[in-house]
Formats: structure tokens, C-alpha cells, sequence
DNA sequence: TGTTTGTTGAAAACAATTTTCAACTATCAA
DNA sequence: TTGATAGTTGAAAATTGTTTTCAACAAACA
């Protein structure tokens, strides 16, 4: 887990300002486990009693995941959540029902994107590899 | 590659009425070899010459992902893009520069989706495994 | 303490998709 | 063949997540 002031001196390396907003967000998001929509992690932001736009939030969530500080994964809808990113390599397990997510890894994908690499002559640049499935909570036998 | 007469009886064996629309989008769909937006599909069904709304595009592509008889991708900005379902599972390659979409086989997570089941909790269901990277063409290569 | 330049946010714009609802039509029973 | 029934359509409006605009603002640094 980055700590908060690690985080900002990344931010800070890269050019970035170190506004009252983004310390705001990068507070909110060190005190929540849950992987967060851009709307909650505005309220939360300001239930810590910082004053802010949406917008703000949407730019610093882009910044922070060029930065690869927060991961961003992708819901049915085609809306996005956020949560400060752990180390290394990880993926998710998102719930359909309730968007609880948990990460997973152990998973090496580097035969596959050779083997694709070569029979389609795309250059595998990224991938996305998220499962979803019903979480003990909604299946009621959390 | 299912025929459309074989579509066709899917649909009504569901309960579906087949329609003139539903047939020009059939038709559209078994006509091209690529990924279509909505958009597109609208498009190449006026171009066979029937007459149709986006919106009706919309409600049958939702059908037809139902019933698994087309494919959907998801894209990088949150839209999607259809083709009719070839046999077995498959996944994609798709090119951030052009999104073009290859398919590709051979991809057993099984293995993966018992482990991540067993560590999590969570009722695996359902997962998306996308890779991107640019297509041969727009690499210069082509 | 000024100057520079990145940052902010309200409001408007966007784009994909969904909803509404009255007119329509595929299907089926008679 | 013909109604009756219930699914389907589409123009227009509404939604939703996100981006753009642009003038006011505030970090950072000399
Ligand atoms: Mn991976
Ligand atoms: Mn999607
Ligand atoms: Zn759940
Ligand atoms: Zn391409």
C-alpha cells in the first residue's frame, strides 16, 4: 500500500501540482478499500471536508492512472471505479450484483499474448482480464 | 458461420417476432466479417435498402447477445461492437488505432476461474479476456 | 513577493444508450 | 381470410458518464 505522501511525491516527480483537490482525492481513496466511481469518490472527498468539482475528480483519476497509482476497471455499463493500485500485476473479480471487487494474481499471460502475437501479427500492447461472479455477500452465504 | 434462415428460427423458437427489421440486421450482420457499432450496423442495413431506427438496432442486438448469437466487444471508451457468434469460445485482439478484431482460441482459463473461485469466494460466472494491440496495418507492416 | 503556468469548476457540450408512448404489424385462433 | 392480441417499432425526449470551455484561481519557484 503507497502511503499517502509517497504518492504525492510520485505526483509531484511527474510535473504534477500538489493541490488542496488532489490531496482531497488521494485521501479519500487511501481510506477506502473499495474500488470507487468518480461521484463517490467526490463525496467522500467532501464528507473529509475538502470543497471540489467532479470534473477535478475525472482529471486526477486520469492522471493517477497514467501514472499506474490507481487501477481502473471496467463495468458492464462501460462506467469505470477506481482504487489505489497494489503491487504488481493483479486482476479483478467484479460482482454483477453489487460491484464488490477483489483483486486476484498468479496469472501468467505471457504465453498467450506470444501465441496471438504470432497467428493474428497484432502487437499485443494490453489486455483486459476481469471475471465476474456473484460474491459470498449476494449469494447469502457470507 | 450460422445462416440466417438458422437465426431466424432461434429468434421465433424464443419467442421473438420476426420482423422486417430484425431481418435487415440479420442480413447486415451475416454480410460483414467485422466488428460493427450499432452505428455501422444501422447503416449497412439501409444500404440493403430497408428502412429502420437505431433504436431498433439497439433492442435486437440486446436479444441477440442474449440468446449468445452474437458476440460483443467492449471498447476502451465504454461503447461496443457486435458480429455474429462463430462456434466455441473465443476471444479478441482488437487495435486501439483502427478497432479492427481478430479473434483468437485456445485460451483455457478454466484452470484459472477454480482457483480465483476457491480463494475469493465469489460464484465465477461470467469474464472478459481482451487484448489490444496494433493490427498489422496500422503497424505499417500490413 | 511577484510572475508564470498549471489547475479548477460551473456550465455547456458530447456521445452512447435507454425510455416513452402512440402507431403499427407479425402471429395465431377462429 | 380475418380479426383480435400482444409484441414491435421509431421519433423524440431523457439519461448517464464523461469531456470541453474558459475565465478565475493558486501552486511553485526565482
Ligand atoms: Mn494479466
Ligand atoms: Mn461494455
Ligand atoms: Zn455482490
Ligand atoms: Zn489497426
Amino acid at each position: 500500500m503507497h502511503s499517502q505522501k509517497k504518492l504525492s511525491k510520485q505526483l509531484r516527480r511527474h510535473g504534477y501540482r500538489l493541490t488542496q483537490q488532489r490531496r482531497a482525492i488521494l485521501q479519500a481513496l487511501a481510506q477506502s478499500h473499495e474500488y470507487l466511481t468518480s461521484a463517490d469518490i467526490l463525496d467522500r472527498a467532501k464528507a473529509l471536508g475538502f470543497d471540489l468539482g467532479l470534473t477535478t475528480v475525472y482529471r486526477t483519476m486520469d492522471a493517477l492512472a497514467d501514472l499506474g497509482l490507481v487501477k481502473r476497471i471496467h463495468l458492464e455499463d462501460g462506467c469505470h471505479r477506481y482504487a489505489l493500485a497494489s503491487q504488481g500485476h493483479r486482476h479483478y473479480v467484479v460482482c454483477p450484483d453489487c460491484s464488490r471487487t477483489v483483486e486476484f494474481e498468479g496469472c501468467d499471460l505471457g504465453f498467450l499474448f506470444q501465441q496471438v502475437s504470432q497467428s493474428t501479427g497484432f502487437a499485443i500492447q494490453d489486455h483486459w482480464l476481469e471475471l465476474f461472479g456473484r460474491c459470498p455477500q449476494c449469494q447469502g452465504v457470507g
